[in-house]
DNA sequence: CTGTTAGCGCCTTCAA
DNA sequence: TTGAAGGCGCTAACAG
């Protein structure tokens, strides 16, 4: 195989030094018009493009950020995805994506193969609440930001939803329709978003004074067949709620799948709230009623930060103080959900 | 900011040189065991990780892939990104998300950058019918593989469904249920997939001598709200048809969204069927008819054979015959189809 | 404004 | 079985 041409060669062919050509490449303001112009035609010629790779190894900098995200086929992520990558590739960034199924080993996996593939930063989104190895990326001051999660960490960058309000939302919406039998969806205890959207789920039930039974809820994995078995077998016992909370949109749409083979109508015998408002849920065929997280600017602010960490760190400022936002939900009423 | 560690340090602290521990990172069969021993103690107490980029401009080699699709939101993608993923872990590849938008510039930027990045290799999801960049990178030996598209090239590696007999499938179904006036969401003519399915189309109508009304036929873009404003203005029309076949599941349920919108009820007053079978479809909550790619099965020859092309690549062997696999379409009749 | 030179961290002959 | 040395292709002082 013809090994490829480099900087020598087009320097050779356009009679200049190789570093010339590196200065070309990188737009170094005082170069003569002429030889840049040698430069230029030399590399147009030769088809040359540079090595990226030599060229982070040289620089210390890859350009390319880690995305790490607990199910792509979810929704929610994919379109934080595409929101994600397009930004990036407006920055030139390049995105791996590392799809961990919610699995923590796989989660570490790819943390240590990120940082061996010397990406400048991390993405992650779907953080268990209390994984070793993410706080020590915080404490190793590596360029990190959680996306719709929150670790209790002094140096912790993350951007998310208020889970705790919006799962509030949520109960007020339904006590509001007249319900006072809740089912809750909520999946597992172990990540911070849903940890979060249990203690406000809890909240208002003290609140408005409701009491939960416990058969009515799911904490197991977020398993599309494992959700539908659940609610399947919930919605044939005699008793029975009126309405589920689910702790997210995918869940969501098993919940409806289980009623619908159920043959339980919806909303009227059965109320169902999501959370997310993946675009899906807009669907008028579907109408998911949900908790919305404010997505698009969600993804946004995650990247855009984290790209202003990593030029931090690259200009070896000083750490400043870390990114941490959280913003509003909103409840989406649709028609999954009425009164009782 | 403190330098990281390298295999000289790793090196010095082990009482060995540089090019043992190389060594004994890349598993070198004749090294003494106490010497291995040695450098693997000196490895953990450093917490040395070897840099792969480092790496990479050594060996010629990224492990490293590019994934390149047309919309990442669409179901089909993400569920074929998910299984890509998993298996490019297994066997110790990245993937880098490409997530084109259905932009053909967007495409070519994506080729270049990734070859830039010196990815061994690249799968291309949703090629059009011509594209010169895709044809270059096969005239250069380039290792990529189309998924889901098929291009004329006697180098051309693809993987795809055969999307000609699934659209006449389509008709088919919708023909045996008494079907006479069928409408047609194309999407544009462009992509490979679509020309295909919009030549087996036509040819089922040939078939059955059915005559189509060029005013039930869409060929823009595949935006959702497009197809949707379509859909709509198409069902107020009085004179409309009993079914649709949609070109992909994801359309569809902009189609099924405008029907609810505009009080239509399926299937007894249309009958919609899509195409991919994407794992929605079979909610039952949806229960969309289709015509189903063997997307699992796709992605792994996709991938596995990239994998074999790549690997034949680096080992310099001649170029064999092109991978060029299609694999058969088949209808899954659910609730969106109804007899007339 | 441009060339020279020394790395970046690893792999891989070639000798020993 | 191991060490020395020369790349891989580019960047970044430092001279000039």
């Amino acid at each position: 195989m013809k090994k490829s041409i480099n900087a020598y060669d087009v320097a050779k062919k356009a009679g200049v030094s190789q570093s010339t050509v590196s200065r070309v490449l990188n737009d170094y303001q005082f170069i003569k018009k002429e030889t840049k112009e040698k430069v230029l035609k030399a590399i147009e010629e030769l088809e040359f493009t540079r090595d990226e790779i030599a060229r982070s190894l040289a620089n210390r900098e890859t350009r390319t950020i880690g995305l790490i995200v607990g199910d792509i086929t979810n929704a929610f992520f994919s379109e934080s995805a595409k929101v994600i990558t397009r930004i990036a590739q407006e920055n030139d960034y390049n995105v791996i994506l590392c799809n961990t199924n919610h699995d923590e080993e796989s989660l570490v996996q790819y943390i240590d193969s990120l940082k061996g593939q010397r990406v400048d930063g991390i993405i992650i989104a779907g953080a268990d609440k209390d994984n070793k190895k993410i706080r020590e990326l915080f404490d190793q001051h590596f360029p990190v930001i959680l996306y719709n999660s929150i670790i209790e960490h002094d140096k912790a960058n993350y951007v998310a939803v208020n889970n705790y309000q919006g799962a509030r939302l949520a109960v007020e919406h339904l006590y509001e329709l007249g319900h006072r039998d809740i089912g809750y969806i909520a999946g597992p205890e172990k990540y911070v978003t849903t940890h979060l959207r249990n203690i406000g789920f809890e909240s208002a039930l003290t609140h408005y004074n409701l009491k939960l039974n416990p058969n009515f809820v799911y904490t197991d994995e977020f398993l599309y067949e494992k959700v539908y078995a659940f609610t399947k077998k919930l919605l044939r016992q005699p008793e029975r709620p009126s309405c589920l909370f689910v702790a997210s949109d995918q869940m969501a749409l098993a919940v409806l799948d289980a009623a619908s083979s159920e043959n339980i109508e919806i909303p009227s015998q059965l109320s169902v709230i999501g959370f997310d408002n993946i675009s899906l849920a807009g669907n008028s065929y579907i109408g998911l009623s949900t908790v919305a997280q404010p997505m698009k600017k969600m993804a946004r602010l995650a990247l855009e930060n984290l790209i202003v960490i990593m030029e931090r760190k690259s200009n070896k400022e000083v750490s400043t103080l870390p990114v941490q936002i959280v913003l509003d939900a909103e409840v989406f009423s649709r028609k999954t959900t009425g009164v009782r």
